[in-house]
DNA sequence: CGTGTTGGATAATGGCGTTATCCATGCGTG
DNA sequence: CACGCATGGATAACGCCATTATCCAACACG
């Protein structure tokens, strides 16, 4: 198919796409004249992915290009690839180590992994973006007042760690193999929003059941 | 105390915070001269808080000023306010009811509400942003080739509203009558970066448990 | 043939968050 | 009591980002 089509089937502008493909994030159609190209069915999908991490989770545009090279970057074997793509994931600002609140949220979430025994993580962790990301928001609710501790956080996690069972099963049932990275990505990213919204209307929910109304 | 011990105590610089106070989102300080005003522990808290939603939950600072807005309207009961408050929380692209895959995720998440009983959400929830939300997640996951229905949705949801119990015991437990709904925002809003990294840290331990390293 | 679409490159646009510049004023320090 | 300097206040400038617009020469196609 040619730029118009793979336009109007994704819904994406024409010169939208041809952004992306400066950006590298949609290989090139297959050239068939000095003035034509052919896209074919893997464009489509690669750009409606690129689409679904920018709209639906929400990427800037470089994150989504940056985790998509990961993804097919033939260099490197899946488990690297893999881990590439979810460490380029956006991430929040830098713990400031110097402050009081930073320090004393790291020490609670050491104490959340022990008591979880989530030991891997201890160990490889140290740099972890979503170890960071962590204490930041955990030094950030203490700074406001709200009291966060392992044993508070110990609930969440292990429900967390319940969506995260259930992640991993869902990309053992499905995958084709060649596209088992692509498949952790869109869980990881796309179910993120699900899971938000899950959550804010089940707080509706309870708290209705709760309160009235 | 003055601008520059505010500034220096936030970590916002001086032309941040008058920005924000042009926005409105801060609340002038007592005018204690023509060239000089006075700010307290509230405005302290407030600014930390705007910091907080705009740096840990990644609101857009028109989203958070609309927030703040409403968390202080005076003229709105609480239920109201709080109402009002999530409601304005930043939400993805309107769902297009004339795709195929959009109906096919609305059916699926009516089946999911039915399943789950939560009727309440199935009445009032028509318009809530969050059900759209979800409706286009879904969406897209089916456009993607991930098949997405009510049975797997139903196991997040019930986790989910696990964790939405431990949020309302969270704010009962904790607030001061006066600053509740400021209370609920900061939950909501602030628990999120929590979670997702939460879920995060869980996968990678989840996996590294199943296939090593 | 000639009309209209293509790939390709460059520039323009619009929004957003922050920062910079100016200014008249009066605080407070010496 | 006088002077340097920070203040509140308003406006303009900046830098980044995502998208769109404009041109172009070359061709595909009816």
């Amino acid at each position: 198919m040619r730029l118009a089509e793979l336009s109007e089937r994704s819904g994406v502008s024409t010169a939208t796409i041809k952004y992306y493909l400066r950006q590298g994030m949609l290989a090139p159609g297959r050239r068939i004249g000095a003035t034509t190209a052919d896209y074919d069915e893997t464009h489509l999908r690669r750009l409606r992915l690129v689409r679904a991490l920018i709209e639906v989770g929400r990427l800037p545009v470089a994150t989504a290009k940056e985790v998509i090279g990961y993804v097919d970057d033939d260099s490197l074997d899946r488990t690297m690839r893999l881990g590439a793509a979810l460490w380029a994931l956006p991430h929040g600002p830098e713990p400031d180590e110097s402050d009081a609140s930073v320090i004393a949220a790291h020490h609670e979430v050491d104490r959340l992994l022990e008591v979880l025994g989530w030991s891997t993580t201890r160990e490889i962790g140290r740099l972890s973006p979503d170890l960071r990301e962590l204490v930041v928001a955990v030094a950030t609710l203490n700074r406001l007042g709200y009291p966060y501790d392992a044993e508070l956080m110990a609930p969440y996690a292990r429900l967390m760690h319940q969506a995260a069972v259930i992640d991993l099963d869902f990309v053992e049932t499905h995958p084709s193999e060649e596209e088992k990275v692509e498949t952790v990505v869109a869980a990881t990213v796309l179910f993120e929003p699900v899971l938000r919204a899950l959550r804010r209307l089940a707080q509706a929910e309870e708290s209705a059941r709760r309160y009235g109304l």
